[in-house]
DNA sequence: TCATTAAATTTCT
DNA sequence: AGAAATTTAATGA
């Protein structure tokens, strides 16, 4: 029961050089929270700053336009962490994390992260790849939005949740997320109609495989069809 | 090429 | 049944 907490807590990326005993320390702390799908964790406007460690779950991040419509920022799974917009300015606060299946998560306060980075240095290097890794992902979505048309959008995204994401699943590599058309349309900057014409092509093609909340796509020829996009 | 509008259809709870 | 997700089609920028 109680190592059961532990392997959770392990699974944290940044939390992977730890020894048992700071781990255990660390359980104290943090009590583990069950949120069900559709439920927002953070929101604009939060009180105290806060660092949520994803142990088990898909939450995605992402903020809303005057106009009402979403964009999404990032998609995060096992091991992820999200909040903390305070002194450890992970990300803005005019963000929302909604879980988009039901997650196991719990939250850290920020005093206890700096002390813990200052004990542990190998907590920080391991959240500054992590941010990286959102950075880097960031940069790829803005170049794709500005020169990219839906379907190279879509398809590179596609490419870039198979990496996260993918299992080997009869030939292809399904993506082990739950998303909806809307949700993609918000992460490509498009609608949900135009995802859908835009996937079921895709399907005509052999590229992707598609299903009620569920994708796969054939990594070796889309890559392909993007490198011959491109040229 | 793709957003918008409208409407129908399928699949979940 | 009702809600949510997906699909199709027509139109105009």
């Amino acid at each position: 029961m109680e190592d059961e907490k532990l392997k959770y807590l392990s699974r944290i990326n940044i939390f992977s050089d730890l020894d048992k005993d700071t781990l255990q320390k660390l359980d104290k702390i943090t009590p583990m929270v069950t949120v069900p799908r559709g439920a927002v964790i953070t929101s604009p406007g939060d009180v105290d700053s806060v660092l949520y460690l994803l142990k088990r779950g898909r939450v995605r991040l992402y903020k809303t336009t005057p106009d009402g419509s979403e964009i999404t920022l990032a998609m995060l799974g096992d091991g992820n962490v999200f909040g903390a917009t305070g002194s450890l300015g992970l990300g803005n606060p005019d963000m929302y994390a909604e879980a988009i299946q039901s997650s196991l998560v719990c939250a850290m306060r920020e005093e206890d992260v700096a002390s813990l980075i200052q004990r542990n240095p190998a907590v920080g290097m391991r959240l500054i790849s992590l941010l990286s890794q959102r950075v880097r992902e960031l940069e790829e979505q803005v170049e794709s939005l500005s020169h990219q048309d839906v379907e190279g959008r879509v398809l590179r995204l596609l490419v870039h949740l198979a990496d996260d994401f993918g299992v080997a699943d009869r030939g292809y590599t399904r993506l082990d997320v739950p998303l909806t058309h809307e949700e993609i349309a918000t992460m490509v900057g498009s609608t949900r109609e135009t995802v859908t014409t835009t996937l079921s092509h895709l399907g005509r093609l052999g590229l992707v495989r598609t299903g009620r909340r569920e994708i796969a796509i054939n990594r070796e020829r889309v890559t392909e069809w993007l490198n011959a996009k491109s040229n």
